[in-house]
DNA sequence: CGCTTTTTTAC
DNA sequence: TAAAAAAGC
């Protein structure tokens, strides 16, 4: 196929093993052109926030490494996709282009008009199932419509065919991939890391971003976390959770990767079933995420249950809202998650829940606004399950905890941190006059929450 | 993936 | 009298 090259567009995939755009890539006897744009201009696509921009240089320069490994190399321009990924078909007289399904509304309005564009053109375009197990539009109701409850949609998941196997890494032929060195931008030029100042301290310390990170996670979790997984990943100071989040969201390991190395462990250690089939339902939890995004584009940014469009929230003052970001509400677990997540780029999941309920509830804050915050500050930040985890919390979503749940967080502390062990690690002043007092009344904002509830059913 | 109040049950 | 269960928000 002499005079032929294959572009290998990246997205949210930054992986080389189980990446069914690079593997089609490769058996086609071409060079093979690696792109990555980050597109901060399109209409509709939500810039990354801060932590993520973080982690996606580390991501970016573990993959570069691993084509380079490969003999290939990854290019990196900037700019709107819907412009910048035909100029470089034009500019490589690329004569086909593969990449991995995104599932936002406005992405799949970019890659659908490239695909009909670039066919017009008479360049082979070919998309590949690779960031969910199940893709949206695949999985039904009896009635033929599209799942808004949990509990169906992962039983219809469990019920029906199993996740394709992983692909391994494409090997390169004898003499290497012929591969296009194309020019780009330095990765340092983006300025995705901070400087002045420098915040991601606290980043560095806890994550290691990249697909090794990703798979020694992974496995470190396997041996020796899922086991106890059932009875400790609800608390805060254990590490009995993952953390594999943000490299799911980067794509730095596959879905597929995840769900069959645990359904692995499981057939060969029976005393760690429990513990993994209780994670694999949570993995069924961010399919559900990807679910609901497809058919609600709008989760979001719009309530799902229309009778939320008329709540009273309450616009925080400055200084309101900057307590609760910066965790200096004077509610010890709060203040423990806020700056966990500030720290670190991630907060426990429970206590998501809890300030989250917190700021919702006790607070009466839109639910966006901490969504907001949570898409800067969050590693993990991702556009389907952050929306639905707001939503649930917020009561506003389908499937929802009715917004009546009003979290306690002081009773959350006692059963979840019994012996103050999560606030102490990040809350160090509790207990002395350095300590602020609560900002608002637990139980009279519950009880204002609930009457503004009764207002708008 | 709640909390609180009320009612019932078990000493 | 207190713990457990149920009900309502």
């Amino acid at each position: 196929m002499t005079g032929s090259t294959t572009l290998v567009w990246f997205r949210d995939d930054l992986r080389v093993r189980d990446n069914p755009a690079l593997t089609a890539a490769a058996k086609r006897d071409a060079p093979i052109v690696c792109l990555y744009v980050l597109d901060d201009e399109s209409a509709g696509v939500r810039p990354l926030g801060g932590a993520s921009r973080w982690w996606l240089h580390g991501s970016l320069e573990a993959l570069a490494g691993e084509l380079e490994e490969l003999g290939l190399t990854l290019t990196l321009r900037r700019g709107p996709a819907a412009e910048v990924v035909p100029a470089v078909v034009s500019e490589t007289s690329a004569d086909a282009a593969f990449w991995n399904r995104r599932y936002g509304d406005a992405e799949r309005a970019i890659d659908t008009e490239l695909k009909s564009g670039l066919r017009a053109d008479g360049i082979e375009v070919q998309s590949f199932q690779a960031s969910v197990l199940v893709e949206p539009w695949t999985i039904q109701t009896g009635q033929g419509g599209w799942y808004k409850v949990f509990t169906p949609f992962y039983k219809a998941v469990l019920a029906g065919p199993p996740p394709r196997q992983p692909l391994p890494a494409p090997a390169a032929p004898d003499g290497g991939f012929h591969h296009r060195r194309l020019d780009g931008d330095d990765l340092a030029d983006w300025a995705l890391l901070p400087t002045r100042p420098d915040w991601a301290e606290g980043l560095r310390d806890r994550w290691r971003p990249g697909s090794a990170g990703a798979r020694h996670r992974l496995s470190s979790f396997l041996r020796a976390g899922i086991g106890a997984y059932p009875d400790e990943h609800d608390l805060p100071a254990e590490d009995g959770t993952s953390s594999l989040s943000p490299h799911l969201r980067f794509g730095d390991v596959s879905p597929f990767e995840v769900w069959h190395a645990t359904d692995r462990h499981r057939a060969g250690a029976p005393a760690d079933a429990a513990g993994a089939s209780a994670f694999l339902r949570q993995i069924v939890w961010r399919e559900f995420a990807y679910h609901l995004l497809y058919h609600l584009p709008s989760l979001g940014t719009e309530n799902m249950r229309e009778e939320f469009d008329a709540f009273p929230w309450v616009k925080p003052s400055a200084p309101d809202l900057e307590a609760w970001q910066q965790g200096r509400t004077g509610i010890p677990l709060v203040d423990a998650g806020m700056r966990e997540l500030w720290r670190t780029g991630v907060m426990h999941n429970r206590v998501r829940m809890v300030v989250a309920s917190f700021l919702v509830k006790n607070l009466r804050v839109d639910w966006r606004v901490g969504e907001a915050w949570f898409w800067d500050t969050l590693v993990d930040a991702d556009a389907a399950s952050n929306a639905l985890n707001w939503q649930w919390v917020a009561g506003s979503g389908p499937d929802a905890a009715p917004y009546f749940r009003v979290f306690n967080p002081e009773l959350q502390a006692e059963k979840f941190d019994p012996h103050g062990e999560y606030v102490k690690r990040w809350v160090p002043e509790f207990g002395t006059a350095d300590y602020p007092e609560p900002m608002v009344d637990l139980k009279e904002s519950r009880r204002a929450a609930l009457d503004a509830y009764a207002s708008i059913r």
